[in-house]
RNA sequence: GGCCCGUUCGUCUAGGGGUUAGGACGUUAGAUUUUCAUUCUAGAAACAGGGGUUCGAUUCCCCUACGGGCUACCA
């Protein structure tokens, strides 16, 4: 058993935007399977027709290439064990919880939703269970002449578990340990619906048989729904090859209380979904880690945090480190609520430590979107080294590093107008006049060039520093002024001076 | 309500029968930077409560409280 290969899967439902919760789940997969040297596949679990969402199955396919963890086997990329859409597999399902049937694990019910629905109302806490089925419609009640009629015409009817009155289920999770069930407080859960698709508890079982998964990792929500999957792994015969269960814990909201929702990230303004998600139904765009500016690495370097760490203290971490460090006994149990400022200190780190070279598309395109134009990539390089400890977004190299290719637009006027004098006029005029007799334009022969004029005017260098900033930059950030004014070269250092001149002058 | 899981600074967490309970984010105060950011230094900040076990519990056990999850022909 323990030579078992490792093969983890990674099972959403094609429903909407992938969460950052499931980004994480596919995280822990794809670190187990590759430290062990398994196989991660994807799985796409549409049985639930009605909840269905076009174009959802590729973006969870989008947001895999984008972090990086690319699955061995999926629907797009196949493999040995396909169909890897339930949907398309449909037929597998029947047969098994015929099988079940006949070994009478589980029944036929004949319940219409509504009636269901009227029974919950009817009777408190309601379960369709031991206590409860001997008085509803199914081929455990119903004589056997009347099901085979009922089922020969064709009548809508599910395949329920039949769980037991009085047993104690129990199972080792690699990261909760023992944990254990009473049979007679779990419900019969339906297995097959009466379309004919399988629910959840059936495909998971069976594909993850079928599919030869050795581990399983998932949510703490499927927890209760555990002892219906363990009696299944044991009424099928395939207990000797059920996988290791792993409960992962709950991402939850930064305030309040209860899981991370879609909902969360609009109302306390950050993101959720690894990537922009819109829904063509209700028209909503909701935004993405990506697009608000994360690097991907640093998208999982902060998953992997949340909830995992190494022990030594080390909060950066590479995909491949990770890869090495990783180890189930080191997730905690606990769910972790969501720090979006913790988030944003991961990618500053990660943009502060990226060389230019490697941020260098991404900026561009930043740039671009919002119609600046690079074209020169040596000095593109050398603009990002230069302001790239102050973004913490890679969407904030827009005001960080634009006026490096266009004129400032608008000035922190407000700084300078008050406070200005025909000295300074005078002193900037001149400066045109010091600037252009250096002959290298150098950052230190500006400074002294600077500073000896200001002396000669009776200026103080505060005084003329920052309006000299403002004029090159537009506002009171950026990197030393006359590292700026080097880069800018003289012919845009002067032609910024006069520009600038006349906004500050303007009556 | 029932069942299951959980509980160390505001947050993510390390630790584990005897520690000044450590780190990180955030925060506060300084230093550097004639802008902003980075960087550096210092500070405030936690073992949910009650019972056991023990010479000694934050650590082990039980109870309570609190939090979370599940309780669909959704996953």
């Amino acid at each position: 058993m323990s030579e078992k290969k490792v093969r983890v899967r990674f099972a959403p439902s094609p429903t909407g935007g992938l969460h950052l919760g499931g980004v994480r789940t596919v995280l822990f997969n794809y670190l187990f399977a590759k430290k062990h040297g398994g196989d991660f596949v994807l799985r796409i679990e549409d049985t639930d027709q009605s909840r269905y969402v076009e174009g959802a199955e590729k973006y969870i396919a989008d947001c895999l290439a984008w972090c990086g963890l690319i699955p061995d086997e999926s629907p797009m990329a196949g493999g040995q064990y396909a169909p890897y859409r339930q949907s398309e597999r449909k037929v597998i399902y029947r047969e098994y919880a015929e099988r079940l049937v006949s070994q009478g694990h589980a029944y036929y019910a004949f319940d219409t939703p509504e009636e269901l629905d009227a029974k919950r109302k009817e009777v408190p806490n309601f379960q369709y269970g031991h206590t409860h089925r001997s008085g509803l419609r199914n081929s455990l009640t119903l004589p056997l002449q009347e099901v085979e009629t009922l089922l020969h015409n064709g009548t809508p009817h599910v395949i329920r578990i039949k769980m037991p009155d009085d047993e104690t289920i129990s199972f080792n999770d690699m990261i909760r340990g023992y944990v254990s069930f009473e049979t007679g407080l779990v419900d019969d859960k339906v297995l097959l619906k009466a379309d004919g698709m399988p629910t959840y508890h059936l495909a998971v079982v069976v594909d993850d048989y079928l599919m030869k998964i050795s581990h399983a990792f998932r949510g703490e929500e499927w927890l209760p729904s555990a002892p219906v999957h363990l009696l299944l792994w044991e009424y099928l015969g395939w207990k000797a090859d059920m996988p290791k269960w792993a409960h992962l814990p709950l991402i939850l909201k930064p305030d309040g209380h209860g899981k991370l929702s879609k909902r969360d990230g609009a109302r306390l303004g950050f993101p959720v979904y690894a990537m922009n998600w819109y829904d063509a139904k209700t028209e909503e765009l909701t935004q993405g880690f990506r697009e608000l500016g994360f690097l991907p690495e640093a998208f999982l370097n902060l998953l992997a945090m949340l909830g995992w760490n190494d022990g030594t203290g080390q909060e950066i971490f590479t995909l491949d480190e990770l890869i090495e460090k990783f180890s189930i006994e080191r997730i905690s149990k606990a769910g972790a609520k969501f720090d979006f400022e913790k988030a944003k200190w991961y990618n500053a780190e990660w943009i502060k430590n990226a060389p230019a070279e490697k941020l260098k598309v991404k900026v561009a395109e930043v740039l671009t979107a919002k119609g600046v134009t690079v074209n020169k990539e040596a000095y593109l390089l050398k603009i990002i080294d230069v302001v790239k400890d102050r973004c913490v977004l890679l969407t904030d190299f827009y005001q960080q590093a634009s006026y490096f290719f266009q004129c400032p637009k608008e000035y922190d006027i407000n700084s300078v107008k008050p406070k200005w004098t025909d000295v300074k006029t005078d002193f900037f005029n001149q400066l045109k006049d010091t600037f252009s007799h250096s002959d290298a334009f150098e950052p230190a022969d500006l400074e002294a060039r600077f500073k000896a004029l200001a002396e000669e005017k009776g200026l103080k260098l505060g005084d003329v520093m920052l309006p000299f900033r403002i004029m090159l930059v537009g506002g009171k950030f950026g990197p030393h002024v006359f590292d700026i004014a080097a880069l800018l070269g003289e012919g845009e250092t002067l032609k910024r001076i006069d520009k600038a001149l006349e906004a500050f002058t303007a009556q």
